[in-house]
Formats: C-alpha cells, structure tokens, sequence
DNA sequence: TGCTTATACAAAGACCTTTTTAAATACTTT
DNA sequence: AAAGTATTTAAAAAGGTCTTTGTATAAGCA
C-alpha cells in the first residue's frame, strides 16, 4: 500500500459581496496590492500556512494548504479578518477544492527509460520527471521511485496512483519477494 | 587525525623553446586552438584526467590533476606528443606547483555563526561556506563539517587544517568522549 | 592598473526547469 | 469579437547552473 501524502491544496470561495481592496489593503498588516501588476490582494497567512489572493469581487483563492481541513480554516480566519476590518462576508460560504498536489514515495528507483506506456513524455534534458498525463491529472515519476501527483479530487489521486503502480508492476521489490 | 583528500592540482612548466600551435593543432586530436578567444591551445588528457594549456613561448599550465605524480606524468606525456609531432622539448623540465585544492570531512557539523575568529568571512546569502584567509592560503569551512582548503604546498597545507581544527575546537565528537 | 577570456576542483545553498489551478486585467494576434 | 498570452501564488520531485576560492598563462580592452 503506497502512502500518498497531500503537500499543496488550492481551493476558491465567494465570501463576500464585494471587498474595497485599496482600504483593506490598508488594514491588514503585510498584505500586498498592486493593482498595476495584479488585480488582486494578496495575503500570506502563518497558521494555517499559506497564500490567499482577494478579488474585488469578493472571491477568494487561497494556497499552499496541506489538507481540505486547512483550506476551511484559511477560509474561516480571512472571514475573520475581513469582519474585523468593517467588511460583511458571508455566513459558511461554499469552499471548492481547484487542485491538489501530492508526493508518493515508491522506495524503489525506477529506470525511466524503460516506460513506454501511452500519455507518457520523458525529456530528461528538460526536466528529470517523466510526466504521464491521464484524464484526471497528471503523475510525475522520477528515477528515485518518488511521485508527484496532481489531481482534483484526493481519493481519485490515490486510486489513480495505485492503478500506475500496478499497471506498470512498480511495486516495491520488497513486497515482491 | 584528519584525512585531507587532494582533489585538483595546478602545474606549470617550460618545456620548449618555442612551439607553432597553428601546425601542433592540426596534429593532436581533439585539441581546441582559438587564438581570437584565448591565446594557449588547450588539450583534454583522459589519464591522468587533466586539462593541458600550451603557449606559443613554451610554456605549458596543467589543471585537473590529484596528485603532484599525476603532474609530470601529464607533463611527461605532452612533451612525448610534441617530440612526436616534430617539436623538439626540454629534458626534464622543471614543474612548478602553483596551487593545491583538497577536501577534508571533520565528521561533524559545525555552526558557522558562531565561528568570529579573525580573517573569518560568513555571508550565507552569497555563498553557503565561510571564507577563512590565513597567510599560506584560504580555507573554506561548511555547515556539514567538509572544508575546502586552498594552498601551495601539500605538507603546509595539512598543517593549516590541523591548526584550524585545534584552535577553533573543531574536533570530530566522536574522538572528544 | 584592473578586468576579461579559458581550465580544473571541492563545498552547499539558491535558483531554474515541469505540472496544476483559480482569479481578472491588460495586451496582442487572428 | 474571439482567442491567445501575460501577470501572481503554493507545493513536490531531481537534474542543471550559478555562486565563492586559488592559480598559471597572455592578449585585448578601458
């Protein structure tokens, strides 16, 4: 059974009505707005740690979570902040899950030259992973047995995973003998 | 006692009155001779693996080398490929060692900011190892507990790095119980 | 006088490469 | 008008390049 361990979450919400990011971005310590570069606010939070870009529009996106968990109370302390600073924002707004990236670590090494497999590009010049493209995302492999996988829906990652282990018999040579 | 490992050797000797290196290029294999970009004629040796500059006046600057044998071995064996080649060189010429550089693992690690002897230079932002320049040499001192020393002389150096290692207190835990 | 060009070499840290995703504004091309 | 490109953020993987230090050589340039 391979371990696949979440290590970036991206997730987007509608909190709010709309947000007047010039006089926010004069209250929140640190926050960073630069309307000519970017048209939203950003915010890096500590705890949980991660990036989250405000809209005028009231959106929100935030990044750099480690669990769906994470995500809701990024959401939760903005919400928070954002309150705290004289702006309405919605009660329990609905969080979707954009993206999630995880690592997996095979403990073997594979030899990256020997796939062949359909939806596979390996240019080892360009970059060492081999990044094999499927319906739902993409799975990176690397000479070292580790993986990166990116995908929408955490338990689809996982079962697509298991799937390229076992379609291309990379088991760990341990649970072989 | 610490073990230090010679890694590159610079060298540099007469070894010919005069040599035409527009003919002597067309006559070694695989040497590079661009006078517009770089005056000497550089040629690639597999053993010893060093790289072999040769000037128009005679002389010649070997790099790439680990030992002084290795040396005038290299030395020996450019001046036999100019005798072949129809160039008349020196018997025996003398070779000038111009600069050692060896590693040597302390087996330990070492905080490097609380290291403030003088000649000491730490800028982590620009290189990850401390710089420390003593009157023989350089020698550079890494978080890993591997330094880099730079010298001319092997012994001399050796005796910078036990110097090092005794007046800063830097002796391998194990051998201090 | 000082810097550049080129060569080898060790150390370790930074940065780059690739992949994914939302947001919305600006700019360019079809 | 539509499509495409660019901007910014986070994270993992591993391979490459760069950083620094010393050294001879000699020609070119400021």
């Amino acid at each position: 059974m391979v371990e696949v361990k979440i290590e970036n979450v991206v997730a987007s919400s509608l909190i709010s009505r709309e947000i007047d990011l010039e006089k926010l971005s004069c209250l929140i310590p640190d926050s960073e707005y630069n309307p000519d570069e970017h048209q939203a606010m950003l915010i890096r939070l500590k705890e949980p740690k991660s990036a989250v870009f405000l809209l005028q529009n009231g959106k929100l996106v935030c990044t750099g979570m480690k669990s769906l968990e994470e995500a809701e109370r990024v959401v939760r302390n903005v919400c928070g902040m954002l309150e705290s600073s004289g702006i309405k924002t919605y009660k329990e707004p609905k969080i979707e899950i954009l993206g999630i990236v995880a690592s997996v670590d095979l403990g073997r090494e594979i030899d990256l030259e020997e796939l062949r497999e359909e939806g596979v590009i390996y240019n080892p010049e360009e970059f060492p992973g081999l990044v094999y493209r499927i319906k739902e995302g993409v799975i990176m492999v690397f000479g070292s047995g580790k993986l990166v996988c990116i995908g929408r829906k955490e338990e689809e990652l996982k079962e697509n995973v298991e799937k390229l282990v076992r379609n291309w018999g990379l088991e760990n040579a341990k649970n072989r003998s």
